[in-house]
DNA sequence: ATCAATTTAGTACTTTAGTATGAGCTTCAA
DNA sequence: TTGAAGCTCATACTAAAGTACTAAATTGAT
């Protein structure tokens, strides 16, 4: 945001100076209009590509978006969401159990609950599916 | 290359009309001079990032690829990689030592070296150190 | 307020995973 | 040919994971 308000400052006084620059040329006559504009349109070009290029985003992710919908059909809870997130992580239950303050046993009824929803018979597997799924 | 030339074509073409239409304007005096400058600019900004967008790559895929160099500074062996493989697609030991027509001794063991030599605790995160190397 | 779903947690149990160790067999390079 | 490394397998463990219940407290929507 910052950088924005700069870079669009910078612009708008690139801009008048520009103007000034402009009309006094033109008054005293030292050049060809054809050249001013020539100048302003190569400039402002160059300044377009590079805010392009400075607000562009790395793509990285845009086709492996995680899937919430999908969580939703599987009927997976925001809690069991959460454990396998843990799970994909490589954590044991004892260490998801202290990370989410509750105890081991709890974090096995909801792996034993999401292993189900997700149809898998072991942790890896739902791991896979869910990889598979794009939901983690 | 083809939507290059054209976008290139077309630019020039913009550009000698608006030196005409500048001239003309100046000429008759229908226009101040700032008005124009401020037009071409904002063209100019705007075909800057509309060329900047069309010309950027899809980065796609450029790290993904799996790294085996890395699997030999590792120090696991072809036998052991396989088996991170299949335990990678959520297989049970039992399950691994099926496909691959040994006992599941012997899966315990590869796996057991494996975990060592990715410094892992357990096969989940083995999973997870793996995908982050890049190794499967 | 009430009902359903969620979250929590427990007990008791079975299954799977992982460790430690020893050992036979093969392969391949020094 | 000898020795190191890799693959195999076994036994005997311990630890972790997973199942099958039961049940209380909480939350959220009707």
């Amino acid at each position: 945001m910052k950088k924005t308000v700069l870079v669009f400052s910078l612009l708008i006084l690139a801009l008048l100076l520009l103007f000034q620059f402009s009309k006094y040329t033109v008054i005293s006559g030292d050049l060809n209009i054809e050249y001013i504009m020539a100048i302003i349109a190569i400039a402002f070009l160059g300044i377009g590509i590079f805010i392009n290029k400075k607000t562009q985003k790395q793509p990285e992710t845009y086709n492996d978006q995680i899937n919430l919908q999908k969580v939703e059909e599987l009927g997976l809870s925001k809690r069991e969401y959460e454990v396998l997130k843990e799970v994909a992580l490589g954590l044991s239950n004892q260490e998801i159990a202290e990370k989410l303050f509750v105890s081991e046993s709890t974090i096995k009824t909801h792996v034993s609950n999401l292993l189900l929803k997700l149809n898998a018979k072991r942790r890896t597997q739902a791991i896979q599916i869910s990889k598979d799924l794009n939901i983690i």
